[in-house]
DNA sequence: GCAAGGTC
């Protein structure tokens, strides 16, 4: 609001000038959150612009028209040409346009550019992330016009309570972040083309040489996602077993009968178990220690996205992505927060109380809410996970209507979660008793719960094991009543599943909260990974290693760590965003250069993978595989690596077994632990 | 038809 004074010559007129602002906003959500906020007197009036709501607020003295899209209503598409590569030419479309399933976006569109009317100035209310500053930026220029991007302003606010939308309204920003906005269009641009000239480039190598239907892809993070699974397959096909003994001990005293622990975990020699058992099976020990320690165990913090799909992998068996799509719904009807989320934290502002009071009215969480209702302080555990733009998922308190089964169950964790975080530590006591036969020490161990806790609102989703001990004194003697040993091998990792492979992709810090999920969807498309636990397809593995020698980036982890780097000095002006887009794109040329002039090579070794046959180059391949043989062995590079490994080991297991060579083979090719490429040499040597 | 990122 303006006020302008024009001082005459005997009057003094004030002319207060009302102003009129277009308030875009990410989601529909926020912008009736914004609405409700600014609004003086916090009821804003409700309309439509076809099917689309928009609010007008009236805040001292000025009008706010607020408006939302539906995430990005802006896409990169090619300008001319065919499904060809390589292509370089782009432009910035609305993404109706570009993509047929997506034309639910065009009303937002229209809506915001029929608002944009006698609008003295635009404010940016999206997401306080580069995303968020992106989208804006594309509707304004692109949808209402560069000289709207001089009147327009952004609105930076990382909790939707009222007290901070208004402060943000306050301290809105004199121009657009354009810094920002460059990085997250480089990274957007950046993407686009590696991704689709790389993934164009694949398939059209691949049909070279096959009647092949289906497109091949690849891009910054599907890359080293699928080069996770990748490297992992390699190590459980090359795993070798190791033998080791364990013991088994058990002790009984007043009639009843407890495990023992013996001092080592693991034995490495077959002789070291047998003195073991001769010289302490049905001998007597002597309590010589009680070590008893009390450990308080926090509260888990409230979920973020990551830990939600995770659990519900655990306890529903629910992949990732519908996991996700159950999370939406439930925000849709209101019922919990914004999922899509990193936060593992509650602002203090979130009203915790009133959220408890509300859960108190559904019989189910009546008796867990009203003890927490008790207390005098209502702080969530804090986690790690931070998001820019939104809290910890947690119930709103309105009640579920009509949900389905997993939105039931998810709902429920989330709501089990969100107590738990608010109750007290759990604690228990550990209990160490150290028996000691011959020399030989055995463990009885006892896990005793003082307090249950935060455990108390878990639920089902938190069992205590709790391992009752004898009462016992330090100097009493007690029996060995039975001792075994058993000889055991070493297994290799466990494969990815979808919740795992998420974990990792959070882990090595690659894609997004709201896309990791959706690109493991795509490995299974492309028919590069299958089943639930996640094994590598042939078609998968020819994939990683065609890029493993002609574009290596876009399988590391690496490329996203130097992009997020040039995109950083974007934001913070240090570097001219012209020049880290020139600088990718003399990379990318090179590598697409490169890929053409060895299409039809590359189509070869693809072709040849899925046909299974062997190359026709001339070359002589390997004895067990389709790849090349290395000149000074019979294998290729792999299997002789994988044979050299064989060799290596067999000097530990002659040491714990006293076994010869070729006693060593067959049993390594009857055991289930033992890896695939080494049961190919295996049975190479034995033909 | 191909990316990764938003969100319905
Ligand atoms: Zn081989």
């Amino acid at each position: 609001m303006d006020t302008i004074t024009i001082i005459g010559e005997k009057c003094i007129i004030f002319i207060i000038l009302q102003s009129r602002y277009l308030v875009i906003t990410e989601k529909p959500s926020s912008a009736r959150k914004i609405a409700h906020a600014l609004d003086d007197s916090s009821s804003p009036r409700k309309g439509k612009y076809g099917k689309v709501s928009f609010y007008v607020a009236e805040h001292k003295g000025d009008e706010l028209v607020i408006v939302s899209a539906v995430g990005h209503l802006y896409t990169i598409e090619q300008k001319k040409g065919g499904w060809s590569y390589p292509v370089y030419d782009i432009e910035w479309v609305p993404t109706y346009e570009s993509n047929k399933k997506l034309s639910y976006t065009k009303q937002y569109l229209d809506a915001i550019i029929g608002l944009a009317n006698k609008i003295d100035g635009y404010v940016s209310a999206c997401d306080y992330d580069q995303e968020g500053s992106l989208i804006a930026y594309n509707i304004i220029k692109h949808g209402i016009g560069d000289q709207a991007l001089t009147k327009a302003r952004r609105m930076l606010y990382s909790t939707l309570t009222s007290k901070e939308l208004v402060s943000a309204w306050e301290h809105i920003t004199p121009s657009l972040d354009y810094s920002v906005v460059s990085a997250g269009k480089t990274r957007h641009e950046t993407d686009w083309l590696f991704g689709i000239n790389l993934s164009r480039a694949l398939t059209l190598a691949a049909r070279r040489f096959l009647d092949f239907k289906k497109v091949l892809s690849i891009g910054r993070v599907q890359g080293p996602a699928l080069k996770f699974v990748y490297d992992l397959e390699q190590s459980i096909q090359s795993f070798i077993p190791t033998p080791y003994w364990k013991v088994y001990a058990e002790t009984e005293i007043e009639g009843e009968t407890y495990s023992l622990d013996y001092e080592k975990q693991t034995l490495k020699r077959e002789i070291h178990a047998r003195d073991v058992a001769r010289e302490c099976r049905g001998k007597k020990g002597k309590v010589n220690d009680i070590d008893e320690q009390s450990k308080n165990i926090a509260p888990p913090s409230p979920f973020n996205l990551g830990d939600l799909q995770n659990d519900a992998y655990k306890h529903f068996k629910m992949s990732p992505s519908d996991t996700l799509k159950a999370a939406e719904k439930l925000y849709l009807g209101a019922y919990i927060s914004y999922p899509r989320t990193e936060s593992n934290k509650i602002p203090k502002e979130i009203n915790v109380k009133e959220i408890l009071e509300e859960l108190s009215k559904n019989r189910k969480y009546e008796e867990e809410s009203k003890l927490l209702l008790g207390r005098k302080r209502f702080i969530p555990k804090q986690g790690k996970g931070e998001d820019p733009a939104h809290p910890a998922i947690h119930p709103t308190g309105q009640r579920p209507r009509q949900l389905k089964k997993e939105e039931k169950n998810i709902y429920d964790l989330i709501v089990k979660r969100f107590m738990a975080s608010l109750g007290e530590d759990l604690i228990q006591v550990d209990t160490t008793i150290s028996i000691e036969v011959k020399g030989h020490t055995f463990y009885l161990r006892g896990i005793l719960t003082q307090k249950t806790g935060w455990t108390q609102f878990y639920g089902e989703y938190h069992k205590l094991k709790d391992q009752r001990i004898p009462k016992i004194e330090i100097g009493q003697i007690v029996p060995i009543t039975s001792l075994s040993t058993r000889r055991r091998y070493t297994r290799p990792s466990s494969r990815f599943n979808p919740s795992s492979l998420v974990r990792k992709m959070e882990q090595e810090d690659i894609g997004t909260k709201a896309t990791r999920s959706n690109i493991i969807d795509t490995l299974y498309q492309r028919g590069y990974v299958k089943s639930n636990k996640i094994k590598i397809t042939e078609l998968g593995e020819v994939t990683i290693e065609t890029l493993q020698t002609f574009c290596p980036d876009i399988i590391k982890v690496e490329f996203t760590r130097i992009l997020e780097k040039e995109l950083k000095k974007i934001e913070e002006n240090q570097k001219d965003p012209d020049k880290v887009f020139s600088e990718a794109m003399e990379e990318l040329k090179s590598i697409l250069e490169d890929f053409k002039k060895n299409e039809e090579q590359i189509g070869r070794s693809i072709s040849n993978t899925i046909l299974g046959k062997r190359s026709l180059d001339g070359g002589e391949s390997c004895k067990v595989c389709n790849r090349d043989k290395l000149e000074d062995s019979v294998f290729c590079q792999k299997h002789t690596d994988v044979y050299n490994r064989v060799e290596d080991e067999f000097q530990q297991w002659r040491y714990a077994l006293g076994y010869q060579w070729v006693e060593y083979l067959e049993k390594l090719n009857k055991l289930s632990g033992t890896g695939g490429y080494v049961k190919e040499v295996i049975k190479f040597i034995l033909r």
